[in-house]
DNA sequence: AAACCCGGCAACCGCACTCCA
DNA sequence: TTGGAGTGCGGTTGCCGGGTT
């Protein structure tokens, strides 16, 4: 069963936005706020697509865009997530403030890609380019080697939790989530390839901190964090309630980090409260955006 | 000056995912 | 449980402008 259209193409403009037409997004929007893309165009008097317009919207007119160059920062930031990420270009965004998915995207591929190749090293893989893809067995399948440190806090003053995620500075002491693996194991499934070392990751990015810090939302108003929603943060660490107001919602039920990562039960375990045995496990755990049961590393491979 | 080439980037397309009735 | 609606994401396309022949 094919899905429905997301609109009627017929009676829909297509190709260059007009300055007319940018002028009508802007207004509608600052009236009434993101959202209801489909309904969009017809409200605000536009014959675009609902998607069109919010990716004109997303891309191209929101006010907390940085224009302009990249800087080497940008540029060497990139590369790193790209090397820890793989073509997950909105979750590199969400960590380049004022810069869109697709900006990055473009930039990756008509910039950092050849920056790479003058270098030597293959965009794709992040190794040298005449480096056998046979002396690095996880390279074509691509397993991102990630020792991830958990911590808890919980203040007793404002009883919110908070887990902090490090990337980077992992030591053999650290807290394993997922054990290795044996090689040939035939149940293994592409996500529990985590590794608990990560020499590789931390060779290639020895500076790149990816702290990520998951706490519940301190918007309690779904209003205001919907027009909020924007996944651009001025921040290398990140917030994940201000990923999307959808993953938002869902990270209220699911404070237990450790439960949603196969732990349950276990010593990482801080549930203390009826979140643990609620909607959390069923439902999955967004994190990074990931959607996860066990936290799926799939989508951390590269490509 | 014209034709051609090529890189950059905005926009489109199709799929995947979540929500909800 | 199912399917439609809404939205997000990544890959691809195609236009446009600058450089080269």
């Amino acid at each position: 069963m094919g899905r429905s259209p997301c609109c009627e193409k017929a009676h829909t403009n297509k190709g260059a936005w007009t300055k007319e037409e940018d002028d009508r997004l802007i207004a509608y929007i600052r009236t009434h706020g993101e959202g209801c893309w489909r309904s969009l165009p017809k409200a605000a008097g536009l014959l675009r697509c609902g998607k069109s317009c919010r990716l004109r919207w997303i891309n191209y007119l929101r006010p907390d865009l940085k224009r302009g160059n990249f800087t080497e920062e940008e540029d060497e930031l990139i590369i790193k997530l790209h090397s820890l990420l793989g073509n997950k270009w909105s979750l590199i965004a969400g960590r380049l403030p004022g810069r869109t998915d697709n900006e990055i995207k473009n930039y990756w591929n008509t910039h950092i890609r050849r920056k790479l190749l003058n270098r030597g090293i293959d965009p794709a893989t992040h190794r040298p380019v005449n480096d056998s893809p046979n002396n690095h067995p996880t390279t074509t399948t691509a397993t991102a080697t990630i020792t991830a440190n958990i911590h808890h806090s919980n203040s007793s003053l404002d009883h919110l939790a908070t887990t902090t995620i490090s990337f980077a500075n992992a030591t053999p002491s650290t807290h394993h989530l997922i054990k290795d693996e044996p090689e040939h194991n035939p149940d293994e499934h592409d996500h529990r390839k985590i590794k608990n070392t990560s020499p590789e990751i931390q060779e290639r990015c020895p500076d790149l901190n990816l702290e990520l810090r998951i706490s519940p939302p301190h918007h309690h108003n779904s209003s205001s964090s919907s027009s909020s929603s924007s996944y651009i943060h001025p921040q290398v660490t990140q917030h994940v309630d201000n990923y999307d107001h959808r993953h938002q919602q869902q990270l209220i039920t699911t404070i237990c980090f450790a439960c949603n990562l196969g732990v349950e039960n276990g010593k990482e375990c801080s549930c203390t409260t009826s979140v643990k045995g609620t909607s959390s496990s069923s439902t999955g755990y967004d994190f990074l955006g990931l959607k996860t049961g066990v936290l799926d590393y799939r989508s951390l491979e590269m490509k």
